[in-house]
DNA sequence: GGGCACGTTTGATCTAGGTCAAAGAACGTG
DNA sequence: CACGTTCTTTGACCTAGATCAAACGTGCCC
């Protein structure tokens, strides 16, 4: 089914040039390789998917066949149990990896959602094995980016498990925002991409509490926001926010 | 691609005996490799350490060499807040992996300690990955151990994120004793190595709460408990636990 | 084996956040 | 551009679970 032909010197200009972008190397591999194996590694893409708004990269109990690294664009990824209760498990932006929780079974275990119309890179997962078989420096940085997934869950357990809405809130949106700035955009104003019910789905609350600590931030002067679009005011004030909830452990 | 022969018997047999207690094989590697694989494989298993309740196995900031295999024993791994929040990320038994949170930055980022006294292989993370280049099918299990935690974690963010205290503590029972049964013990009986405080942690929710559920429970018959002795009385029930509690989507 | 620290249970309150409701605002579509 | 739909805000109220408090068990250590 895929079309893997390999290609001359010429042509690889021609791809960078055309799903530039789009190069592993670039998203998420800024690691010491040789052109040669950058030049392998660059043939590991396969398909350079466009994901319209709303549409799914890929649906909970569909087959496993490659990992997703997301172009541009943003999705969400979310678990849903028998009764239709939803929970995003995560937001996905440029160069970031979805996927891997479906590697464990061969069969995806999350849905897969774009918030606005996105270009991903499918990887083969078969051909990354074999490819990092024989490039140590790509197999340990694979390993490092499934290593950070499970360290962000982790983050995002301590979060629903033992902090307040203030809380969690805050720690959300200081996280998008460092998320922004390491990408070059500006980690101080950006536009929201999901709505108030998926955020507070990901943070363990209903959508009115995350409309209500918005509300608060802004008379705080912590942010401003007007719809999707959020301002920060006040970092420090935001980042003190975390923590100067629980005063009280045993003295 | 792998080149995966079948074990007779009686390799097994004999494999588990020259490798017993601490072998990989055993412990989470019932895969197909050839005796000379396995052979190699087990030497990947640098010490054999004995850890005491109440000791750690490591602890947050310390740098990251190896990863773990609990070989028989029980542990906690948390991650703690600056401000001193304690948040239980996981709990480990027989078979179970820990450490590969650490992989990540090369630093642990989460304590784990042993909630009984445990004995542990430590396999050197570099030595695995050598491994895991030269022997595909490891390469995939590798994956797919670390697979099966991101699973896990978006499991618990389920859980934290949108089940009741009810639901949460019921999850909780019916993922033990699953996996207790899983490794041959009974699954209808055995004691908690934790605390209430711990599965309070683990759960989001406070040991009081927890107390509260358990008696509950137990006036319903779902299960009984005396201290950290648990016994499950109808497991039905609890399952039918799961879920109940929202009745209400928009009809 | 006695004492003490720790873990557990249960009760009485309190509150953060959920629920219900309604009105506006933005947005995409024909 | 008008309309319906979806998203957001805000208010009033309520409840699940937190907090505070006290008593009791248990098991560990000297």
């Amino acid at each position: 089914m895929a079309s893997r032909t390999i290609l001359k010197q010429s042509d690889i200009a021609q791809l960078k040039s055309v799903c530039s972008a789009c190069s592993l190397l670039e998203l998420c591999l800024p690691i010491g390789l040789e052109p040669k194996e950058i030049d392998k590694l660059d043939r590991l893409v396969e398909h350079h998917r466009s994901v319209k708004r709303g549409d799914f990269l890929y649906r909970a109990g569909a087959p496993f066949r490659s990992l997703f690294a997301v172009r541009s664009g943003f999705l969400k990824s979310y678990v849903l149990h028998d009764d239709g209760r939803e929970q995003v498990t995560g937001f996905h932006m440029m160069g970031e990896f979805v996927g891997m929780d479906a590697i464990s079974t061969d069969v995806h275990t999350c849905d897969a959602v774009a918030l606005e119309n996105s270009d991903i890179c499918e990887i083969p997962f078969g051909t990354l094995e074999a490819f990092s078989r024989t490039v140590p420096i790509l197999q340990r940085h694979l390993h490092k980016i499934m290593s950070r997934e499970i360290v962000r869950d982790h983050g995002v357990m301590l979060l629903l498990g033992s902090m307040k809405a203030e809380e969690r809130l805050a720690a959300f949106l200081l996280n998008l925002s460092q998320r922004y700035a390491a990408r070059g955009y500006s980690g101080t104003s950006f536009h929201l991409r999901m709505t108030r019910e998926e955020i507070g789905s990901y943070l363990g609350l209903k959508l009115e509490t995350v409309s209500r600590v918005f509300s608060k931030f802004q008379e705080e002067g912590l942010i401003s926001v007007q719809n999707k679009y959020i301002e920060f005011k006040d970092v420090a004030g935001l980042k003190a926010v975390i923590g100067q909830q629980h005063r009280c452990q045993r003295s």
